[in-house]
DNA sequence: CTGAAAGCGCTTACAG
DNA sequence: CTGAAAGCGCTTACAG
């Protein structure tokens, strides 16, 4: 039924060249003659001839490929938080593929076993891990991997003492700016929703943004207008009704993640609070439905091209052996309506 | 730096056997006594020993891969449009995940080549195609990929003479059932955003089923309410304008994309007409943002699970050399704010 | 039930 | 600049 494919043999009796020469000649080795380089990639072209990787690969130990892990503390429901690492994936896709490595995708649970073997059958030369959440649940993952000699990099903050490296956004300085934003505009009762705790990092990084821009307006953070949540727009809802609850008064709110932020827009509607005039609400991340929702929310984006080159490039420099640094890269602050800064903000 | 990994014939040394036992013996070959097979297997999993796939693959002509491609006729600035993509990723990987397979992804731009090396390179044993669009386009890359013996299943409709085989939503009978529930709560002036050209199959079909839904209450498609438009958001709302400019009166729109329907709405609360009080609005997809907009757009739901699992199916039942069918699976109309069914709909 | 052997299609020292 | 040869780590007839 299907033809067999031409191999390197096929073109080498075509072209009166041992197959040594094919291989050289296809991977432009300046030791092989021009016109007999030529000649080769010629008869290659016209028999559609590709290299096989699983020989080339069993020959050279590597897979030229990529693993993007995917995990999701969510219970699935929320696919909406997925909205940032579709755009990781797309921009790391490209970013691979400029340096020549495909990209294996497996979303995984964080029940299931991590897959250290991508890299131990050779399927993968490297791992990108990319989630949210709590890392102390990973923690014994990263080891397992360590301990299997995998190389990886973690989209994520910097943390002391955890194994591989990692890229990640520079999260305090965000929640810094997300709060500042709200001091200028004239806030000063800004609640917070989202964890702190350690065990959280990105969550807990931003938080102490949020204190260092109180701090820097001689204001300290209420405990009374801190409640916690994960990343969910219902958990967001609740928070707000939570907060409304206490009767604490608040005229602006700093939420943790856009999902969050959400939801606490929609529990203030729902309550006849309008934002951005009884209440700004800014939020993290700079998902698609930021920009659609409304008000449309103000927040403080993260750029997917960027992180994913980070990534990419820490990965294929740690493939080639160079020494990688674990690094943070700035994030930025997207004003739209629901602070009040942009009156008349244009959506689109 | 990193230890060698342990091979075959590591093991075969620890448990006395040939390296040919123990191959046999990993793959649970019934050949091979049980006590040897345990204890072999015991061996491997104190090395931590993996397979090699490339060793594998060369030798068996097989990847285990599956390499999706997914195009995109956006210009990227609407990201939203992937969200039915990146469900359909998620499930695709576990439905490869479960049947063995790996899962390459691969983001095209349409100028690109179209990787027919996937295949001709034993790093995917087949390819999944993913995207919307203009099939007139696609068409000539895919005569490439079916004169490169390159096994693949498309999403999308049934298109005679196309190459391949598909697996897609009937969107006929979609474009029927949103029309029909417009028909059923009163609306008899139901305007058509959307292509309806041949080109753009999955368009065509939804329109299909608008007219056929038209007919079945003794009424015909009117012109003066109908207005091409590509999948975003900014098409959608432009349609509306002309709508609008056009002066024809209307009770309802069926836009043939939630982007587009999303628009519409937009478009529709600019000018002041409330939906559904004034105007109803049904589209199609149902991509997580539908839910999220205000009111929630009522909308054709593709099930992406359902989908995943149709075109893996394929995928493997080609790769094994089994007869495909290609084939549609039924949508399924998901009743929200946007039509005024549900007065007090539930919004979560 | 097990082993010896061939061979998948490359890459790369080694020799000329 | 080119070729002959080894070998990457498996799987699978072939023989026993």
């Amino acid at each position: 039924m299907k033809a067999e494919n031409p191999t390197s043999r096929d073109i080498a009796d075509l072209a009166g060249v041992s197959q040594a020469t094919v291989s050289r000649a296809l991977r432009n080795s300046p030791l092989v003659r021009k016109e007999t380089r030529d000649r080769v990639q010629q008869i290659a072209r016209e028999l559609h001839y590709f290299v096989n990787r699983n020989a080339a690969g069993l020959r050279t130990h590597q897979s030229k490929t990529l693993a993007l892990l995917l995990f999701d503390e969510t219970d699935g429901t929320d696919k909406s938080m997925n909205l940032f690492f579709w755009s990781m994936l797309d921009n790391i896709t490209r970013a691979a593929a400029r340096r020549g490595y495909d990209v294996l995708v497996s979303l995984q649970q964080l029940t299931n076993d991590w897959h250290i073997e991508y890299q131990a059958s050779n399927r993968a030369d490297g791992l990108i891990l990319l989630g949210y959440g709590d890392f102390a649940e990973y923690r014994e993952k990263l080891d397992a991997l360590a301990a299997a000699h995998t190389r990886f990099m973690i989209w994520g903050p910097i943390v002391n003492d955890q194994p591989g490296h990692s890229f990640g956004c520079d999260n305090e300085h965000g929640g810094y700016q997300a709060t500042r934003h709200l001091l200028d505009l004239g806030r000063s009762r800004i609640a917070y929703i989202g964890r702190r705790a350690l065990r959280s990092p990105e969550h807990a990084a931003r938080y102490l943004g949020y204190v260092r821009a109180l701090h820097s307006a001689s204001m300290a953070p209420n405990e009374k207008l801190r409640f916690p949540a994960d990343n969910s727009e219902k958990l967001g809802y609740e928070a707000v009704q939570k907060l409304l609850a206490v009767g604490e008064p608040f005229d602006a709110i700093f939420a943790v993640t856009d999902l969050i932020a959400i939801g606490a827009m929609r529990a203030l509607a729902d309550h006849g609070i309008s934002v951005p005039k009884d209440v700004s609400v800014v939020g993290f991340d700079d998902m698609p439905l930021a920009a659609h929702v409304s008000p449309s929310l103000t927040t403080v984006q993260q750029n997917a091209r960027m992180a994913a080159e980070g990534l990419v490039d820490g990965i294929v420099g740690l493939i080639k052996g160079q020494p990688v640094e674990s690094r943070l890269m700035a994030p930025k602050l997207i004003i739209r309506e629901s602070c009040g800064a942009a009156a008349a903000a244009v959506r689109r």
